[in-house]
DNA sequence: TTAATTATACTCAATTTGAGCATAATAGAG
DNA sequence: CTCTATTATGCTCAAATTGAGTATAATTAA
C-alpha cells in the first residue's frame, strides 16, 4: 500500500531462561559486551527459511549456545520497539529495525553459576518475602508521586501498579510497575534510550541491555500468574523433592511467603504429587520425598496451586 | 553469525476484531479475494519507521480501513509460519517470509452486518449452549480416533484437547483443538497448505485464509480465559444493559450456559455494575438497566466473573 | 537430656459455591 | 378483567473451600 515505507525487519528471539538456585529465582545472562558493561538475556536471530517455527529456532540456538536442557518454553510477547527512543531523541542513525520476540523457558538446573543472575537484583522491589521492600518507600514511591503530580491518569496508573496509596499489591503486575518506572525515568534503560536527560543516581535494580529487563519483567509476570493455575513449578524441581522445597520455590517466584499447612493441603487435594517412599535427611525431622504425579490421563483441567496467600499480608 | 541465511522478514498485523450480535459472537472479516473465495481477517503490514509500536500501527490501519471504534486491544501471539507447509510440500516458490502478529480487539458495535462472521460457523464444535454439538460424535471424534490409532502421544493430546474418552471439556482449549484437527488433516487449511492430499469432504466449519482461523482460535481461547478473571465483557456491552444481557453475552463467548442466579450473585459481590435507575421494557417483567462501575480506584484486583458453570454439565 | 528445628496431622469458624425454590412484574390471549 | 406465559429477582441451604491456627512427631546439635 505505502511504498514510501519499508516493512522489512529483523527478528530477534530473546529468552528469559529461568531456574531457581537456593531461594533465589535466577535467569541466564550473557557476558556483557556493550560499553556499559551491563548484562543481557541470551538472544539470537530468527532465520525463517531455516526453522519452520520460531520456537524451533529458539530451541536450536539455546542448545547450541548454552548446552542447556530446557523443557518448558512459552512465547511471551513481541516488542516492536526494541531500542525504544523518545520522540525528541536523535533518530537519524536508526539502525536496522529489529522486532524482538520474548520467550520464557524453565530449566531444572543452572550450571555455571556466575552466568545466572538473580531476579531480585534487577527488581529489588518485587521481593516481599521479608516484608515490604524498603526501596519502595525510600526511593521509588516518593519519586513516582512527584512524577505523577496532579495528573489524574498518572495517579491512576500509580495506584494500579503499586497500590498507592491504598496498600494493595498484586504480585503479577511486574511489567506494569517496570513500565511505569521506565516512563518516569526511574530506571537506567530510560536514560540509555535517550528519554531521560539526567543520569539515574539511585540505581533501581541492575539494568540490562536493550529491552531485556522489560522481557524479564514480562517473564516474571507470566510465570507468577501461571503458577496459580498450572503446575509449572515442577518444571523447576528435580525428580524428587520435599514439599517444603516446592513451597520455597513457589515463594521465590512469587516473592511472597505462603501458609505452610494450606499450601500442602492444596498439593494434596489436587493430587499433584505422589510419595517416592524415600526420605530426605537434613536438620530437623526428615521430610518425605515426593515426585510430580505426571498423570496425564486427567490433565485436562490441570489445577495448579491455589496460592494460600492469606488476607493478612504484611505491609 | 550465519550469513547463508536471510533473517529479513515482513510483519503482518492480523486482527480478530470481536463483537457480539444477538446471541452470536462475531468477528470482522474482509471480502475474500483469493481463488478459493474464503473469508479472512483484516490485516496490514507493520512499518517500523512509521509507528513506534505495533499496537499503534494496528490501531492506525484499523481506523483507516474499518472506521471502527475499538477500545480494548491485546496482542495474542506471533506466528512464524503463516503459510505453513509440510516438510514434503513444494517449498521452492517460497514467497517472502511473513511473520504474523495476531491481535484481539473488542468492539461494542458491529455495523455492516454482512462483513461480520459468526464464530461458530468457523468452529461449530465450540458452541455447547444447546448441549454437546452433534458434529463431535458424528464427524470429528471418530476421525481423530482413527488418526490417533495406537500412537500414545496422539491419544494423549486427543484426551487433553477433546476430553476423549472421559467426558471432560475445557472451553479454553479452542486453539489446541484446532491445531489437532489441522494436524490430523481435518480442516481445509491443512489441505491448502499441502499437508493433506485428499480434499476434506465434510467441511468442518468455514475455513479462512492463511493462518487466520488459527488466529481466531487463539483469540477465542484468550477471550474465554480472560472473561474469568477480568471484567472484559463490558468492552462488548453498550453503556446501559440488563443483567441478562451480560449473561447472554458471556454465554455466547464461552459457548456454554450459566446458572442465572449465581451469575448475578457474582456481579453483585464484585460490585462490577451499578444501577442506572432506568428499566428495560421487553416481554415479561421489566429488567433494571445497569452500567459498568468503572471504579478505577479499586481496580488493582479487577475480579472478573467467576463463571458459575456448575458441576453437572450435559454431555 | 534438652533445645532447636523441621514435618505433619488435625481443628474450626468464615466464606464461597452449586443448586434450587419462591415470588414479583409485565404483556398478550381469551 | 383474568389467566397464562414469560422474564426478573429475592432468598435458602447444604456442601465444599479457605484462612488461620493448635498440637504433636521425628530428627540433629549442644
Amino acid at each position: 500500500m505505502d511504498k514510501n515505507h519499508t516493512a522489512s525487519v529483523l527478528i530477534d528471539l530473546s529468552a528469559a531462561i529461568v531456574s531457581v538456585r537456593g531461594n533465589q529465582p535466577v535467569c541466564l545472562t550473557v557476558p556483557d559486551v556493550s560499553e556499559y558493561q551491563i548484562p543481557g538475556l541470551p538472544f539470537g536471530p530468527f532465520y525463517p527459511d531455516r526453522h519452520r517455527t520460531m520456537e524451533i529456532g529458539l530451541r536450536q540456538w539455546v542448545i547450541e549456545q548454552t548446552a542447556l536442557d530446557i523443557g518448558y518454553v512459552e512465547q511471551l510477547y513481541t516488542f516492536g520497539d526494541r531500542g525504544r527512543r523518545s520522540e525528541g531523541a536523535d533518530n537519524k542513525k536508526e539502525n536496522e529495525h529489529i522486532v524482538s520476540v520474548g520467550y520464557l523457558a524453565l530449566s531444572k538446573q543452572c550450571p555455571q553459576p556466575n552466568q545466572w543472575s538473580e531476579w531480585y537484583k534487577h527488581f529489588p522491589w518485587e521481593d516481599w518475602r521479608e516484608g515490604r521492600p524498603n526501596i519502595l518507600n525510600q526511593q521509588i514511591i516518593p519519586y513516582l508521586e512527584a512524577w505523577a503530580g496532579s495528573d489524574e491518569l498518572r495517579r491512576l496508573r500509580l495506584q494500579q501498579a503499586f497500590g498507592v496509596p491504598d496498600k494493595t499489591w498484586n504480585d503479577e503486575f511486574v511489567l506494569d510497575r517496570y513500565e511505569l518506572m521506565y516512563e518516569a525515568g526511574l530506571v537506567w534503560e530510560a536514560c540509555a534510550d535517550g528519554r531521560q536527560k539526567e543520569k539515574i543516581s539511585a540505581q533501581n535494580g541492575i539494568a540490562m541491555q536493550l529491552d531485556h529487563r522489560r522481557i524479564l519483567a514480562t517473564a516474571m509476570s507470566r510465570l507468577r500468574a501461571k503458577l496459580k493455575y498450572r503446575p509449572v513449578v515442577f518444571e523447576l524441581m528435580p525428580s524428587a523433592f520435599t514439599l517444603t522445597h516446592v513451597q520455597k520455590t513457589t515463594e521465590a517466584i512469587l516473592g511472597a511467603v505462603l501458609h505452610k499447612q494450606n499450601f500442602r493441603r492444596q498439593l494434596a487435594k489436587n493430587e499433584l504429587v505422589e510419595p517416592t517412599g524415600k526420605m530426605s535427611k537434613a536438620r530437623g525431622r526428615p521430610a518425605e520425598l515426593f515426585k510430580f504425579k505426571h498423570d496425564e490421563s486427567q490433565s485436562t483441567n490441570l489445577p495448579g496451586l491455589r496460592i494460600p496467600l492469606g488476607k493478612s499480608r504484611n505491609f
